[in-house]
DNA sequence: TCAAAAGTGTTCAGTATACACCCATGT
DNA sequence: ACATGGGTGTATACTGAACACTTTTGA
């Protein structure tokens, strides 16, 4: 019987969260550095060989968790990328994408630094300022990225870089850093009250100014409509 | 090194196309029946193996052409399907989903019965009337329309059902099918005027009453915006 | 002349947008 | 008190939906 033999398939995450730099809040994911041939020494989307027994939507939970120790807060298949050229042996990668809270991503990063036990290899970049990458990971995360970008319009993925609780400017800061322009405040606030993707809490975010209403996502709700698939989905066995 | 091997790639697409029946136009596509175990006998997704020097999307538009002797007017992927258990072996599944021009499926159809040489075991059924399916692709076929419905929404994949030139009655027939509901045509008229996808004619379709103008797609757009994957999509290598 | 589809005009409701303005807090 | 972000009000423009109406043909 004939089949495909010599092609091997991979799972690889792109894995976006919101980290505050010096330069605002940026959107950055982890890239591993690959210690062997092809593309040795090389950034790379994390990820591995899919296993005989594994799902792929479980693959890239199980990558993510172990490149970052976290569970995403949203993960989405991508695309399978499949080109004869996209590496010297033939190679297809179903690619996910998922979103990681930023407090969790915090978090972590304070816990390595306090034990001294972050993964080898792996690093933070700004989604806007990569390093040469290996295979198209570069065109992935592109996609990756105009994926992201058109959800937030019509979807509540920008809820998922959020903690439990948090402000409209919070909400807001986070849209206008994936878009990459300003929103009016007056607006944000009657569009995503009005959408019932939120729950209004009693309690206040207090600063330095006037106190602002803290929310919660509304928990029966998906973070984007993916219609029959989200059964699929959501089964990582 | 640890590859995964024992895992098969396959290639499958859903086929889309309006056809007129008794019923009026309906979603129609061709499905293949198959000759081996598993599913023997039973209807499935036309497709194949990946071989080892095809691109996926090639494989696509080879698979469907050697099952409609036809090119399609949009092909897209549509999901990688790898779950454990969706093949008694371990297969992934790289499934795309593609648009026929009624008018080719029609006079193709034409030339099988003239000549005598229609494909043996593949035949076209009402997308609201499958037979049993093999593996997993009935629920394929589910979101391969959800997601064609969702698309005729935000682009113009209605206009690869329809042939060079078309009426505005026509576009909005294909559209109505597609949605499952009546459009006002004072409004459909508007809007698609508006969206600039449309050139019109100087010819008129002449039938039982007022001639209708003559449309042609505009040829510089794609019928739906795929962002940075148009490159990848558009080389069928 | 009449039925029916092609095509135009108009109204209305809902929504995006811009921006003026008030509110509540820390300094 | 005042600067600043939180939050409300409002005017305007645009869009989708509903539907009345005119035009043009074949029968």
């Amino acid at each position: 019987m004939t089949r495909s033999s010599g092609i091997d398939v991979a799972v690889s995450t792109a894995i976006l969260t919101l980290r505050r730099t010096d330069r605002g809040v940026v959107l950055s994911l982890p890239l591993v550095r690959r210690t062997r041939e092809p593309f040795a020494d090389r950034w790379a989307l994390p990820g591995g060989w899919l296993t005989a027994t594994e799902a792929p939507v479980g693959a890239a939970a199980r990558t993510l968790a172990e490149t970052t120790g976290l569970a995403p807060s949203y993960l989405e298949q991508l695309y399978a990328f499949g080109a004869v050229d996209r590496s010297p042996s033939r190679v297809v990668s179903i690619v996910y994408w998922a979103l990681l809270r930023s407090d969790q991503v915090d978090a972590q990063s304070a816990e390595y630094r306090r034990t001294g036990l972050a993964p080898e290899n792996v690093r933070w970049f700004d989604a806007d300022d990569l390093p040469p990458l290996a295979f198209d990971h570069a065109q992935i995360i592109e996609y990756a990225l105009w994926r992201l970008r058109n959800k937030v319009g019509y979807s509540r993925v920008a809820q998922g870089f959020l903690p439990e609780e948090f402000t409209l400017a919070e909400l807001r800061e986070a849209v206008e850093t994936i878009l990459g322009r300003r929103l009016d405040p007056a607006n944000f606030r009657r569009q995503v009250e009005s959408s019932g993707t939120l729950i209004a809490t009693d309690e206040f975010r207090t600063g330095n100014h006037r106190p602002a209403r803290l929310y919660r996502s509304s928990p029966d709700a998906e973070l984007a409509d993916r219609g029959p698939l989200s059964s699929e989905e959501m089964s990582i066995r």
